[in-house]
DNA sequence: AATTGCCTCGTGGTTTTCCATGAGGTGTAC
DNA sequence: GTACACCTCATGGAAAACCACGAGGCAATT
């Protein structure tokens, strides 16, 4: 039993989140904490230029989302064990979260029991997946045959977008949240009613409090 | 400097969050940590019951919202202080949950420094807001004639124009149907956004669904 | 190599919303 | 009989949303 300390990098935009999750893995046997990030390019950054074996992250992220992380993760350094950490989880989420291949996926919710036990199982090779996320997958291969049918589903940046359309966000606070420019939010908009059918922003808060894309 | 222990209480609905936040503050002196809970119905029975001298509450939980539950133990046990964590944060909680009465309210990207010198403050006989919270404050007090401390309830005539805006109709269709001029729509938005805490039109559609005023 | 989907951004314009302010009319309640 | 809540309306201006169009970059697919 004298394996190497696996370099473990933190990522959460909530500091406090990050602080606790810290406390409680500095005793985990086997992992070297380092100084955890709150965006995603700084995560990036880092396990691009540095040597990182392991990430917990969290799917929200003021910056990048957390599943285009993954993607530009598992791009260009797969060997990387990740396990995602996620406040609620929907079918989608799910979806890319799996096909963006995370070896993990867990929710807050769990204590911190579960949270080592995932931990051991990737840090071993293997993957975990929480009850919740295996239901939600078993819904998926279950429905897939109908899945396509709702091609016009929003994309992941729409998605993005309507959320914090959602919250009260004008246009140019999206921008300024997601670092980018007003136009391309209109555009976002613009295709958004399209797809589902509204006149104006009303109809993308319906449509996203039908489809519980939204939680309040 | 003999003082005696602070029992507190942690609440939230992510016992991961629950576990970091009693691991960074299980060596924060005067506290004595009791066993967390995740459900608001849990807190209030503890409180009600037991003795508990400060509490420390995430906004959302599963069962009954942060805010009736400030409200309920303020009406109960008004001397116990209360420290209200948040993931974010719009104008109608702030206003909420000022009214209610905490004692305190952070944002959990807060780091632990930040909440430990927000603790300090409280358990000091203090108030504790970050900048994010007093920042929506400025606002709110900016706007507020006589809105928010007058009665929150819509008048039918708002309702009905509530209504029609949550079926994308525009201020000049409205104005059509009910065949009144444009201004007083505006007029009646205005105030509805006094009496609801919203920015926009989002934020009344949003307080139509939340009050069950809109059936789609 | 070409296509397609997604994300990005711009220009220039129209329409709508939002805000501040003031004010007249009605009915109810004290 | 007056205070108050409610509904009505206007002016005028600033900000934001909405629209139509074009267009480039990137990555995955074919």
């Amino acid at each position: 039993m004298c394996k190497r300390m696996l370099k473990t990098l933190l990522v959460d935009d909530h500091m406090l989140f990050l602080d606790g999750l810290g406390s409680i893995l500095e005793s985990h046997e086997g992992l070297e904490l380092l100084p955890p990030v709150t965006r995603g390019k700084e995560a990036l950054d880092i396990i691009l230029n540095s040597d990182v074996d392991f990430l917990i992250t969290d799917l929200n992220l003021p910056d990048i989302s957390g599943v285009d992380l993954i993607l530009k993760i598992k791009k260009a350094k797969p060997e990387i064990p990740i396990l995602v950490l996620s406040m609620d989880c929907d079918r989608k989420e799910v979806k890319q979260i799996l096909n963006a291949g995370a070896e993990g996926f867990m929710l807050k919710i769990a204590g911190k029991q579960e949270l080592c036990k995932a931990i051991q199982k990737i840090v071993n090779g293997g993957t975990y997946y929480s009850s919740e996320i295996t239901a939600i997958m078993m819904e998926l291969i279950k429905n897939s045959s109908e899945s396509n049918v709702s091609s016009n589903y929003l994309t992941t940046r729409e998605m993005e977008i309507l959320d914090l359309i959602c919250k009260e966000y004008s246009n140019k606070e999206i921008s300024e949240k997601l670092f980018i420019s007003v136009s391309t939010i209109e555009t976002h908009r613009s295709s958004m009613f399209g797809k589902t059918g509204s006149k104006n922003v009303v109809g993308l808060v319906r449509y996203a409090v039908e489809n519980a894309l939204v939680t309040w």
